[in-house]
DNA sequence: AAACGGGTCTGGAACGTTCCAGTCCGGGGC
DNA sequence: GCCCCGGACTGGAACGTTCCAGACCCGTTT
């Protein structure tokens, strides 16, 4: 019904159709689609008019096949709704379409098996690269799948599992950066909403230790861990009555907000969209993400290139200011703008 | 250096290896390795034993060239970030793995060249079907595409383009629903922060307007686009004074609760996470996300099974209050819960 | 004893490309 | 007039699977 003139009813046209159609060998076919210059102009021309006709598109399958590689990278998600992955992957998709690679991304939520499940289907795919931005992801698995292509895991610091480098953004200095904004506005009072005991929120505790020693501050330390229940460990804390509080992420600074006087002041960490959309805006730790994202294709690019260590890149995150923070006793901005 | 004995240096290993391993041929290992009953025991156990010593994983390439099936779903999305497309894509995979699919999602933002060329890679890969969540693909490539293999948009309403079947909420009967709520609640002077000109935008207009009518408050409609500048607009539709808001969609509501007194009462829709997260916490209608998804891959499977006719499924939505609307001249709930 | 049959296994032909080693032809150099 | 060269094109072998037709063996039936 839809089939077009000249292609065997029902199926896709395949090369052979395109050059029986132009006239040619299936092999010119292949070079003058690929644009290789020792096709002559004339015949070039015709090839690609019948290819044009007949509907024709490539069958990666078969290419992938023969030149055993598929100019696709695999990007492996935990969490398609976090904000945090997404800026990632675009940094991912900058830098491999400019080197002529297919982005597809595999989502296993928030579950191993499934997180390795996929993990195997684009290895099974031949992808050329894959890039984990997941910590769910055993090592075990992430070493092996290395065994096989280039692996780089992003958002998990320092080595992880053999073969596979690690781009990760440096939760300590992050954390002073956090702690020392607060002190330099004037707090002392300081408290730390802290996480659940991944090596990213034990860092990002370690800076917010570090930080209040430094200043004289080690007595008044005051470090809550949010656990389960973000409201209560937010109230919980909150009723040792700092003046200030560092929050673990920006889910924990807003449950903070929200039992807060609007005297305390809150920051954040990952500078997710919701540090925007909430009133007062949220000030946050900004991980440079995008650019996370492209120095894992470039690691990715460098292991096809021929390279055998292991990298492992850590870069500066940046302290985003907004409403959320300002000196001790004064109420934060925001509100109405 | 990591070769496993018994392959040939640097090459993945393949059936072949595994075959010479067990001593068997190579189509013996591909039946058992797909669970053949016709397998002895014995045999089959030796053949699994290679496979695994061997590190063999199955070239989804080769058996999709041969088969005309990769038994892959793609999903072609717009936007990564947006909450809306998360879910959808939840219900996508859910519905995708009980038939034994695998789920592989490109990437395209806001940029109809890039998603177009995303369908492409897709196209290029054999895909087994293709769920577009995304209005910014053209009619004709989707319709191309559909000619290749089933393709189903989610969200956009009625008939799009010929050959790809459709799955949408009744954007009508949701605003019908809030503007309803906000009437039940006793309020009379009802805005409506409206859409930017797409057809769901214009369907829930017209369900605002339809309702307003019905009620026999038809002078009192107050309609206002938001055009580019959100903030703006919901200033100047609260300019007018009115008592409550019908927003187009999340971030319209919520623009309109940040510069509106604390008696107005707003609805939004859509539904996004955000509705949760500030304060007051929002009330929106509801699309059933999860749902699409599973219909729509159902609707991949049923063209896979020979239908040819388009269907075009619209869902019913519901309302979900919560803080953000109370009774004419009281003052919102929400704040500390 | 021959024929049959079922359970197990095998070899070769696909699938749609790319790659490689050629072939063919016309023209320029000697 | 012969040789060689380079441009344009071709045919077959790969790639790693699945599929198909059949081979082989052993026990059972006629």
């Amino acid at each position: 019904m839809v089939g077009v003139t000249g292609t065997r009813p029902g199926r896709r046209p395949t090369i052979v159709d395109v050059a029986a159609a132009a006239g040619v060998s299936k092999s010119l076919v292949s070079l003058a689609l690929r644009g290789d210059p020792g096709v002559s102009e004339a015949t070039g021309a015709r090839i690609m008019a019948a290819a044009d006709r007949l509907g024709y598109r490539s069958n990666r399958l078969a290419r992938g096949l023969v030149q055993g590689r598929t100019m696709i990278l695999g990007v492996l998600l935990t969490d398609l709704a976090n904000p945090y992955h997404t800026e990632v992957v675009a940094g991912v998709e900058a830098a491999a379409e400019a080197r002529g690679f297919t982005v597809l991304l595999a989502h296993g939520r928030r579950d191993r098996v499934r997180l390795e499940r996929q993990l195997d289907s684009l290895l099974q795919l031949n992808v050329d690269g894959v890039v984990v931005v997941s910590s769910w992801v055993g090592p075990a698995a992430l070493a092996e799948a290395a065994r096989r292509v280039p692996v780089v895991m992003v958002g998990r610091p320092r080595e992880f599992a053999p073969g596979v480098d690690t781009v990760a953004n440096d939760d300590e200095a992050g954390a002073r950066a956090a702690v020392r904004h607060l002190l330099e506005l004037g707090h002392t009072r300081i408290g730390h909403l802290s996480g659940s005991g991944s090596p990213s929120s034990l860092s990002r505790e370690e800076g917010y230790r570090d930080t209040m020693r430094e200043a004289g501050l080690a007595d008044g330390m005051l470090v809550h861990p949010v656990g389960e229940d973000r409201e209560r460990a937010a109230a919980a804390l909150l009723a040792h009555g700092p003046g200030a509080v560092f929050a673990v992420n920006d889910l924990a600074a807003l449950a903070v907000l929200d039992h807060a006087r609007p005297e305390v002041s809150v920051v954040g960490y990952d500078n997710t969209s919701l540090a925007e959309v909430t009133r007062p805006r949220l000030t946050s730790v900004d991980q440079p993400r995008a650019i996370m994202g492209r120095l894992a294709t470039e690691l990715l690019w460098e292991r096809m290139g021929g390279r055998t260590g292991d990298r492992h890149e850590v870069l500066a995150p940046a302290l985003v200011v907004r409403d959320s923070t300002a000196p001790p006793g004064q109420r934060r901005g925001g509100g109405t703008p």
